[in-house]
DNA sequence: TTCGCTCCTTGATCTGGATCAATGAGATAC
DNA sequence: GTATCTCATTGATCCAGATCAAGGAGCGAA
């Protein structure tokens, strides 16, 4: 844990307004951390104090611990995200990297408190966490009403918006998470996401290459499967 | 539809920093619509905008629709909540009165744009925002991972949290929501639902007085039903 | 290239909660 | 009070997905 120049501007570029004045942006490098973390590894953070992440490369999941082993993903993060880690509750949270990250880590309070002066970090603070609690109501619906099949397709639809390379009418997807992860992320065992990638690779809606390459070949179907209302044109 | 002083004064005593200036407090009552609504009726808003919502008086659930009328509550707010209604996307969103209701509606970009000389009111956004993230990463881990009768313990622990009234080491709750209204929000059926309120009932954990009255006897035992990994002393 | 390991896929069986089907018990109207 | 209607409870059966159990395929190391 040392501070690196890089991470720290690329947290700069992204998440601090253009024309921030150089003093504001030294208060900011004295409260922040730059982390790196190999695969598999886990961020960690004082369990009493929320903590602040931006990660400025690579992915990273973040797991809700229950009693009896049982662990629920309750989201995936790309470069370019800012999260939350709350404090430890009923439950206990890691936030662990799916491949190699760098992250820059802030006390919560802190950096709230040097961002009172900051119109526009607050607003783009607030704006994240409502993209956040977006996908988190969206995941909600997901596994209190979805079938294995409706869920595997939103996911992939999921992903393929954030991290989705469009070629034609086709997107392709290079996921970093195993199997394990997305039916951690699911509230499903590894065996039924199994099943359902190779029902929608039999019906021709997505073709796969090795463990991570996923390509939607028909996004409209995906949709209706995903039980969406509203089916993308 | 029509402005109420009492609502909104409620809403500026409960949302407003306390010395805010009387033009400010003019601005937010022009953006701002008082809604009052009956037991069942629903929010009627703009389906291409998000909407900030406060609510004066009474109990609300949110509620998300995908196809093939299928319904998850994303959540129950109570008097003095804040939240987002967000535009409607994949799935379609509507918040629904428990009891009678008092509200106050605003457009969400205006609020925002009115609130952002005023670094207290962007602040109170973002921290009430954060409460609602965690609380449904929660529901998240009750959907993806709990039991039937884990999710009603971790519900009952969630509610007399937020609207229980304590006397001694019980915990009385009058719950302003149908089994329905559980059921949809837990991802079970109204039968399970009902079937572990028995099981807890047999159990002596909880006592049930008509269809909303439940007294919680004994919640240490029903922070270990819940599955939660810290049991409170 | 081959080994070896982990992750993924496929198949057989089991089960928790859904579904189907009556009753029972609160609330509201009269 | 009692009629009525909705909501809640209880019981019987069913099924989607979990669990158990082998194989097979990708991928890194030597």
């Amino acid at each position: 844990m040392h501070t690196c120049t890089d991470a720290f501007d690329c947290f700069v570029s992204r998440v601090l307004p253009k024309r921030t004045g150089p003093e504001t942006v030294r208060l900011f490098r004295t409260l922040g951390s730059h982390v790196h973390l190999k695969p598999d590894r886990q961020l960690h953070y004082p369990d009493d104090e929320p903590t602040l992440v931006f990660l400025c490369d690579g992915a990273t999941k973040l797991v809700a611990h229950a009693s009896d082993h049982r662990e629920q993903v309750l989201a995936f993060h790309f470069t370019g995200d800012l999260l939350t880690l709350p404090a430890h509750g009923a439950h206990s949270y890691t936030l662990e990297a799916l491949v190699e990250c760098d992250l820059m880590t802030f006390p919560y309070a802190q950096f709230l408190q040097a961002a009172e002066k900051h119109q526009q970090v607050l607003t783009q603070l607030l704006e994240r966490s409502t993209v956040s609690l977006q996908r988190s109501r969206e995941k909600t619906l997901t596994l209190g009403r979805k079938s294995a099949l409706e869920r595997v397709s939103s996911f992939l639809l999921s992903m393929a918006e954030r991290i989705g390379r469009g070629e034609g009418s086709e997107v392709k997807l290079d996921l970093p998470m195993s199997r394990r992860d997305i039916a951690d992320s699911l509230g499903l065992t590894i065996e039924t996401v199994s099943r359902q990638f190779t029902l929608l690779r039999d019906q021709g809606l997505i073709r796969t290459q090795g463990r991570s390459g996923v390509t939607l070949l028909r996004v409209d179907e995906l949709d209706r499967r995903a039980g969406h209302l509203r089916v993308a044109a």
